[in-house]
DNA sequence: CGCGACGTTGATTTGCCTCAACGATTGTGG
DNA sequence: CCACAATCGTTGAGGCAAATCAACGTCGCG
């Protein structure tokens, strides 16, 4: 049993303890090391991981050979290549360990046969889903509305705390801008 | 019964019939203008809407008081503000016919509650949901990685014919950069 | 016809990137 | 334990791509 990950699912739907019971077991639980991978390109990704602890990235080698960050994952955040899984194709980027990471692992086959056996797993599950939508579709809205620097800002303030936890040049190019230019952001006040 | 939606449910999971009929009876058919309006800011969103045939424009004022379009709805896409669904609370946007359009509503109530009668339909909307998900981490990853020209020849490889349907400006604004700029692209060559 | 909506083109400005050099810090191997 | 390399952040100078501002052309429509 994993208690972070029930509590999280707990905010949403209300599973009863043995259907709660039958979702754990499916579960493997995962530990990486500081800048270990959890995917890389030309693999499948397994499924969906819930973080329990610590700090994920995803990012792709962008035209310029540097690394594009798509995303961070942090506590209660659930990651993976949603591509990878929806269209059953290889990845084409990496998700790594930025700290040293408590992973839960959640099958892609094991999710799917799930719904039946629980179906307000899948109602967690769409729901994830919807959220996740609506903060991409909120980032889009924010890249093509904002400065630069008020996105930084943004980010700090929907985020206190994480700035700390993550390299400058990772924060930056999370926000689509040089490390250079975060610097100068940063130097500013 | 409405064969267009039927059909592209069709292609995700297989209703049985008397599921498709309950399904369709809790359809509104709704018919647009030109630059009418589905949505306004202040308004709550209904549900999700079925483009059967137009298109509509999602888009939001900034704070240079000019259009920021969200994304376009076409044929065969369903749209809604998701933000305003799932929270439950008043839009901020605004979903506008770009063409004579029609649609079908579907009561986000009446989406819930199907859910219950009708399983395979909240599979449905789940894998709706991620691949909207995906199709806008996707764009967020083009937009960090290409340059406004290639992501204008991106889209309109994307969605060949669709140029054509939409005047210039609203196809900038979509794409994120000022339509003088598009202008000049397009004399490039 | 005359107005408004849309697209084009030119001149200027500006925000961010690039390139480069230099510190500070961390980690590692001899 | 120290020397050195690697990693990360800072700062300056210069360049460029796209935005802005502005004027003009064209088409469609009341």
């Amino acid at each position: 049993m994993y208690r972070e990950l029930l509590d999280h699912i707990k905010k949403y739907v209300q599973l009863e303890p043995h259907e709660a019971q039958l979702f754990c077991e499916k579960l493997e639980l995962k530990k990486l090391k500081k800048k270990e991978f959890l995917l890389e390109p030309g693999r499948l990704c397994k499924g969906n991981y819930f973080v329990v602890k610590g700090c994920t990235r995803q990012f792709f080698i962008n035209k310029k050979l540097t690394e594009q960050i798509i995303h961070f994952g942090i506590e209660n955040w659930w990651i993976a290549d949603q591509d990878s899984l929806l269209n059953n194709q290889s990845s084409t980027c990496y998700i790594q360990a930025v700290e040293e990471t408590e992973l839960l692992l959640l099958n892609e086959k094991d999710r799917i046969s799930l719904f039946k056996e629980i179906p307000l797993l899948e109602t967690y599950f769409r729901t994830m889903m919807q959220k996740s939508f609506v903060a991409s579709q909120r980032r889009i809205g924010y890249i093509f509305n904002m400065t630069e620097e008020e996105r930084y800002r943004h980010f700090t303030k929907l985020f206190p705390g994480f700035v700390q936890r993550v390299p400058q040049y990772m924060l930056a190019s999370c926000l689509g801008f040089t490390p250079q230019f975060l610097s100068r952001l940063r130097a500013k006040k």
